[in-house]
DNA sequence: AATAATAGTGTTACATTATTACATTCCAGG
DNA sequence: CCTGGAATGTAATAATGTAACACTATTATT
């Protein structure tokens, strides 16, 4: 049994640190950046971060309770340009939703392991993915600007849970 | 220079063989399947066929000149589902977008590298990035079903008219 | 050939996802 | 304070994708 550091965050795990941890990458990218994490751009992110599964743009506005109101998409969609530019959050692609960047905002390089049952998302570095996605497009004389890898199946724990 | 056997087409080459062949892999893989190649799916693989640029489902709707009259969306999402399955066309996720699928159908494995200029796709077989991307996912305890790896760039024509 | 079973079509309506446009508000710098 | 750029609030609409259903064509069975 594989029982090596997995991607996947632990079944329980300390939540409340995930996020803070998260937001706190915010405001040190928007300093560095000279941009404002306003209201709105945090609470998108803080909804984001409180899953490790992707949300459609329409699943936050729904969840977003916002002194009573809701926004209008446009606002959603305006918060998560803004923080996918910073490398704060992704989309996947294949699914249409967005998800909060896990680790140290790279975006290049990056690889998405979506469990098809639970929805759970793991990113992984795959440092070497890349190397070989660049090499391989040099050989064609493509220039290489960015590239998204999205692999869908299951995740550890689906995966026992379904041989049972 | 670098020009070894690109995966990007000829400037100029014989697209009418490009089609005739596609076809014919169509029909091929139809007869394998015990599937039927109506003329509502010819007509659309012959479309995406005519360029290797992805097109949009709605563009195909629009270019689609059906005895004076236009298919509804549905229909020619059908016709992709059914030619997607077949391995004869493929979804550019990143762009919401199909393109006709230029070797023999792999399905699992590919890249796809997609010209921000032109919008050219060039089909890559990646067989050793599918086994990278598999040994990564296996190595997290992850069941690999399917993934999509798409690059965006410049292809090598853009890459030397930008050059200059 | 008649019939039943199945696959595919034509069509309408609708659901979901994303953007445009514009007036307004906020806020840092002069 | 006041001004210019950034961000917001809002409505409208575009773009993309599905569901449902009656109908037609094809295939298989007798």
């Amino acid at each position: 049994m594989p029982v090596e550091p997995s991607p996947f965050p632990a079944r329980r795990h300390d939540h409340d640190a995930c996020i803070a941890e998260g937001l706190a990458r915010a405001e040190e990218a928007c300093r560095a950046g000279r941009k404002r994490l306003t209201e709105n751009r945090r609470a998108v992110l803080e909804l984001l971060l409180s899953g490790h599964r992707p949300l459609g743009a329409y699943e936050i506005v729904e969840r977003f309770d916002w002194k009573g109101r809701r926004p209008a998409p446009a606002q959603i969609y305006r918060a998560l340009s803004f923080l996918e530019a910073l490398g704060l959050v992704h989309r996947i692609a294949s699914r249409n939703a967005y998800v909060a960047c896990s680790g140290p905002g790279e975006g290049h390089g990056t690889v998405f392991l979506v469990c098809e049952q639970c929805g759970t998302v793991a990113e992984l570095g795959g440092a070497g993915l890349g190397r070989a996605v660049h090499d391989l497009a040099g050989a064609s004389g493509f220039e290489l600007h960015a590239h998204v890898l999205e692999a869908t199946g299951r995740c550890p724990d689906c995966a026992r849970a379904g041989e049972a």
